[in-house]
DNA sequence: TCATTTCTTTGACTACGGTCAAAGAAATGA
DNA sequence: TCATTTCTTTGACCGTAGTCAAAGAAATGA
């Protein structure tokens, strides 16, 4: 479904000169500091026990979550479990809800050892960094900060999924509640999309999934009889993804979305409070008009007209 | 030696801002793009083999440089080289100067192997980049550069070397190469200070040191009967060390060893043809005085007051 | 020249990481 | 209710990475 439609970003060709560089600091990087840390990190312990024993953390977590998050084989985990069990680190009990689910948890010496693995990888970070100037280690903090950002936003994938999926049911939840709270009026989840006005010909559900993980979203729906006028409605993007310029993408993935189903303008409204997303608006080519609903949330409207 | 003396730069305490960021990275950057890389590369070879292979490389290497830059055991080389060798991967000969060395080659098949292992790491990272606009893979390029740069420029140490030290005349003789070919009229060695001008309390040479390999240099001898003026001389970076900031570095310590000696100003001459160098030098606070030796080579002549 | 050092090979051995299949227990859906 | 699915455990197994010690061959230094 994805590769149907022309988006209107990611289409060019990659510059030889970009792939040469990140392949240059990926060996750099791996072999300087991830060697160094993976080596470090475990001391007297084998590494998978101690990523096992990372993973679990404060809060505890599931084999089954444990087994996605690290890419474990069932069987292989099984036993490094039963192994830090049998060593006093972990202890096992049964998920209150699902008997079948089990529930890893750190002892008062798994954490004790957790914190001295964080205080050997602070170590090490630190070494590694008083070499430089605050002024180098802040540079340093900016560009590292800035790639993750960009590797992150190129590992996120959008896709255009039926209104009445769990993902999009799920991103619109949250939606709703996100914005719930920011509104001192308050929301009213009953003004949300239905299925049936985002899919087929006159409309769409995009989600944008970051690792299997849906993160962000966004609604096309057609607003006029004639269908040369869709409106574009719930773009939301989850906390955990924020600062990403995902919104900016997702806007640019419906507005394709718009044009592939013969729309000429995309029009959406914004709420007072938000004023980050105008100004994404005005960013991205929208100018604003005047008030086309009486949709008591929207307080700005905004249009743009396409191709 | 080293810690003996107070340099002028890197004394600060490191934010735990800055480690965090660095060890967020870390975790980030290893699992996403470190492990899958490794998982690619090899496709069907064990990545000891894989690795082994690319760092045979065009040239072949010896078995004894291998074990050192890849830091693996000696039995262990010896077995994968002869497994390569037994899957006609790699030719072994003896090394023509010392037959205790053995040179381990790329035959065509190994050259074809190495060559599908660079088309695989450069579609991984082609796909890794296509998702973003080419605005961005350029922020990526330059945040990657800048991070690369800051982390090699971090694990570089300088330390204090007797002048008659082996990487000290090999650092010597790499910068009156260099400087014979950059100068119009050439350079006579003989110019070079002598092991005695740099040792003791009037004078020291520094070396700076990445992963045990000497990069850069610079002496500092006394200059007047009183001992109140110190030069600087034979500052000279590696060419692969350029553009990290370490003449930078260097000419602060040496700054620093000179304060450490009772010094109150120093002085350094500069080729005409060096341009870039006269600008570092105004940036770290010299200023530039007249002539103060008839030194054929000197164009410019610089000098800073210190403490 | 002879002892020492350097470089490599070989044998013996280990731990870690990982896979596969079978089976049991609990939840879910028809 | 019964079949199916989900989750975990257990047994059996494998390849890779890596270590250590012994020994031989060549170079080096005294």
């Amino acid at each position: 479904m994805r590769a149907s439609h022309p988006t209107t970003v990611n289409t060019s060709a990659v510059a030889t000169e970009d792939i040469a560089s990140l392949r240059r600091f990926n060996r750099y990087f791996t072999r300087r500091i991830g060697a160094l840390d993976d080596h470090y990190l475990g001391q007297n312990r084998p590494l998978g026990e101690a990523r096992l024993l990372f993973e679990i953390g404060e809060g505890g977590a599931s084999l089954r979550d444990l087994r996605a998050r690290l890419g474990l084989d069932a069987g292989y985990l099984s036993r490094m479990v039963k192994a830090l069990d049998a060593e006093g680190l972990v202890r096992v009990r049964v998920h209150p809800g699902d008997s079948r689910l089990r529930i890893a948890e750190l002892t008062s010496a798994g954490r004790v050892e957790v914190a001295e693995q964080n205080l050997r990888a602070d170590a090490l970070a630190e070494g590694l960094l008083k070499g430089l100037t605050p002024r180098q280690r802040e540079q340093l903090t900016g560009a590292l900060g800035c790639a993750q950002r960009l590797l992150r936003l190129a590992a996120i994938r959008v896709e255009v999924v039926d209104g009445g999926h769990p993902d999009a049911r799920a991103c619109l939840d949250a939606y709703a509640a996100d914005i719930d709270e920011r509104f001192p009026e308050g929301y009213d989840p009953a003004t949300l999309v239905q299925p049936g006005e985002v899919s087929g010909e006159s409309g769409a559900f995009l989600v944008a999934y970051e690792e299997r993980r849906p993160v962000a979203c966004g609604a096309l729906t057609r607003f006029d009889e004639a269908g040369r006028v869709a409106e574009i409605r719930h773009v939301w993007v989850h906390s955990d993804a924020r600062r990403l310029g995902l919104a900016r993408r997702l806007l640019a993935e419906l507005e394709g979305q718009a044009e592939e189903r013969g729309y000429a303008v995309v029009r959406l409204d914004t709420h007072a409070s938000l004023t980050e997303a105008q100004s994404l608006y005005r960013a991205c080519g929208y100018t604003e008009i005047p008030r086309y609903n009486d949709d008591a949330y929207g307080a700005y409207f905004f249009e743009k007209r396409l191709g």
